[in-house]
DNA sequence: ATGATGCACACT
DNA sequence: GTGTGCATCATG
């Protein structure tokens, strides 16, 4: 018996493509099948079925399916109807949203930083917050089908329980013959959250990360699909796991970036799991002891439920958090710092040195008061642009010429700078000549394994200070370590990017947070030039509550998200000339497809303006809904798709995080 | 995405 | 007249 099917493609087309198949029984949605392609054979996903071609098409130009790959579905009609809505969120085809949701054994390529996680977990008995936050959970009623899902959000500082109320939650789930989702940021942290809840629930979990074969992952996958394995943990794509009777999805550090993909379909796990959540009738619980701006405004709105843990757990406190003014020090350790890094040494202690982001665009700050060159429209940094001698806001082209004395105290130490890990590096040496010291950044920890090598020297206390980026964030476990300096607690807050205080907030609460749960006799410093930023000083007070009234009316203000919703296009071209032209002709019909209160910033450099000898130019899109702005963007591209410049690619990103 | 096609301009 | 380059189009 024959019968016809549409398939999809990983390609930008997005219609599907109807084929043939003699034995009937073989084909069936879910499954992949190697077909006839235009000149050569794909892969493609079986989507539907169907009893004749379809309008237009004759029967005898449609082709034979050669081979259907898969003997069991990867998929259902629940998965096609989120790819459905994925191509049409996200402005991609419904091949690449199922190819992002799929195991496919592709383009993969990750470094897996594998950590011995050091969670004792003891059958803790529970803490009265924490009781009334699971009972919370588990007795929400099931939204009904496609209502807004059931949100919580745990709010709370590292080591306040809030995996314990994650795992209870989930356990009841289970009981109920329900399946829960935990998401974790990161592949790392996947593999720490893995061993706990695969002691806690044995061979009824699984894991899912990029880091595997391919066939581990299929395998994985399938394992899931047959219900063996009804708790699933694993990064973003994780969301997508093929559950079967979805309870629950866990975001364990709702706030953190790489939630959101770096590459098309760019979606947002956790869109995706609001998504799933009510299409599905399950509940979704996030935890974050600084949450998004968006979930903090969805709680205030009470469309999340906010669950607080005020309280650490068996007595630990916070470390001390002291900001240390940078102002009028040559170099970039305070005394304070050097003083504290020196009686760490001499109690036998270790000491982390956090610098948060690679020195990157040049911006102009007053050394000696800490002033900063902003855009009044858009409140980000301006960038200082040798070539046309001027500053420059990367959001809407704004410029000006750089002032010759600080505006603010007079100072004539005007000029542009930056700060790199090697220089600090450097400096720390000559201060501290007997001090063994390691730097783990992207350079040193590139290659496989330097990343770990550093880790664990520093672990068996072969090294007394380590030096890095975020990634150093893990040594904040070891109890050897006393002492934390943020080096320069500024350097985010000049990213170009509305999100650039969130951001800064974040880390340094997250820093404290981490870092005093195994050291609570401990110290952080946070260096900056800023001692009267609020940014600053109310994540030194850890006060996350009079951050977020500040920055929310800031962004209101100024409408940007959660205020408004965002579409940004990228366009990138090796020639200069052409990458301008490209978005100015891009700009062009933006202007007449913009929908009524909408606005178009830009078109204007990237903040990063050149990557990889690829000019960068953007334009970013905003409205108070994405409803009408989503449409619109369609019409964009399809217009400027046709008749455009071959040597430009245009990318587009909806709901963007990082703006750089 | 990728291969096929058609049209412009160059040149043995 | 054939050959190279790129814009345009279709893929069932």
């Amino acid at each position: 018996m024959s019968a016809f099917f549409e398939l999809v493609f990983d390609i930008p087309a997005d219609h599907s493509f109807t084929y043939l198949i003699d034995d009937k029984a073989e084909a069936d949605i879910g499954k992949r099948a190697m077909v006839p392609f235009g000149k050569r054979d794909c892969l493609g996903y079986i989507i539907a079925q169907r009893d004749s071609p379809p309008e237009g098409i004759k029967e005898e130009a449609v082709k034979k399916i050669r081979r259907v790959v898969d003997s069991e579905p990867l998929f259902d009609n629940n998965d096609v109807e989120i790819a459905r809505w994925m191509a049409g969120y996200y402005l991609c085809s419904m091949g690449q949203a199922l190819s992002a949701m799929i195991p496919s054994g592709r383009k993969m390529v990750h470094s897996d930083i594998s950590d011995n996680a050091e969670e004792a977990l003891l059958p803790l008995s529970i803490s009265d917050e924490q009781a009334n936050a699971i009972s919370a959970i588990t007795s929400a009623d099931s939204a009904g089908k496609d209502k807004l899902p059931q949100m919580f959000y745990l709010y709370g500082v590292t080591g306040s329980g809030k995996t314990e109320v994650f795992l209870r939650s989930a356990q009841y789930m289970l009981n109920a013959g329900k399946s829960v989702i935990y998401l974790v940021p990161e592949i790392s942290l996947t593999h720490q959250t893995a061993d706990v809840i695969g002691k806690r629930f044995g061979s009824q979990s699984a894991t899912l990360h990029s880091g595997m074969s391919p066939s581990a992952r299929l395998a994985e996958w399938m394992r899931i699909r047959r219900g063996d394995a009804p708790i699933v943990v694993g990064p973003r794509s994780a969301v997508f796991a093929p559950v079967k009777n979805l309870g629950l999805i866990i975001i364990d550090e709702e706030h953190d970036g790489s939630y959101k993909s770096g590459n098309t379909p760019r979606y947002h796990a956790r869109q995706i799991a609001f998504r799933r959540c009510s299409q599905e009738g399950a509940r979704v619980v996030m935890g974050s002891a600084t949450p998004s701006a968006e979930a903090w405004k969805l709680m205030s709105e009470g469309s999340i439920k906010r669950l607080d843990l005020s309280r650490r757990l068996s007595g630990g406190g916070m470390p001390e958090i002291k900001p240390v003014s940078l102002a009028g020090v040559s170099g970039c350790l305070s005394k304070e710092l050097k003083d504290e890094i020196l009686l760490t040494h001499q109690m036998g202690r270790q000491t982390i040195l956090f610098l948060n982001r690679r020195g990157f665009a040049h911006f102009y700050q007053c050394p000696d008061c800490g002033w900063e060159q902003t855009c009044k429209r858009c409140s980000v940094s301006l960038t200082w642009h040798k070539s046309k001698g001027r500053c420059m806001c990367h959001y809407c082209g704004y410029s000006e010429s750089p002032p010759e004395v600080c505006p603010k105290c007079g100072s004539m130490n005007a000029g542009y700078r930056g700060f790199g890990t090697e220089m600090i590096e450097e400096e720390v040496r000559r201060t501290f000549p007997n001090l063994r010291l390691r730097r783990a950044d992207a350079d040193t920890a590139g290659k496989k394994g330097g990343l770990q090598e550093a880790l664990s020297l520093f672990k068996t206390g072969m090294i007394d200070i380590l030096l890095g980026t975020q990634m150093v964030a893990k040594g904040l476990n070891f109890p050897g370590v006393r002492l934390v300096g943020v080096i320069f607690a500024d350097t985010g807050l000049h990213l170009p990017d509305f999100r650039a205080a969130e951001r800064t907030f974040s880390l340094i609460v997250q820093v404290a947070g981490r870092a005093g749960r195994y050291f609570p006799d401990g110290k952080v410093i946070v260096q900056t030039l800023r001692m009267e930023d609020p940014v600053i000083t109310r994540s030194c007070a850890l006060d996350v509550e009079g951050f977020f009234n500040a920055e929310l009316s800031q962004r209101k203000a100024l409408n940007f998200p959660p205020f408004s919703r965002l579409i940004r296009f990228t366009i990138r071209s090796k020639d200069e000339c052409r990458a301008d032209a490209a978005v100015k002709r891009l700009a062009s019909f933006a202007q007449t497809f913009l929908p009524l209160g909408s606005d178009m910033l830009g078109p204007a450099e990237c903040p990063i303006g050149i990557i990889n000898d690829n000019f960068r130019r953007q334009l970013i899109l905003r409205s108070p809904s994405m409803g009408a702005l989503n449409s619109a963007a369609r019409g964009i591209i399809t217009k400027y798709e046709k008749g455009r410049d071959s040597k430009t690619y245009l990318e587009v990103d909806i709901d963007p995080v990082s703006m750089l």
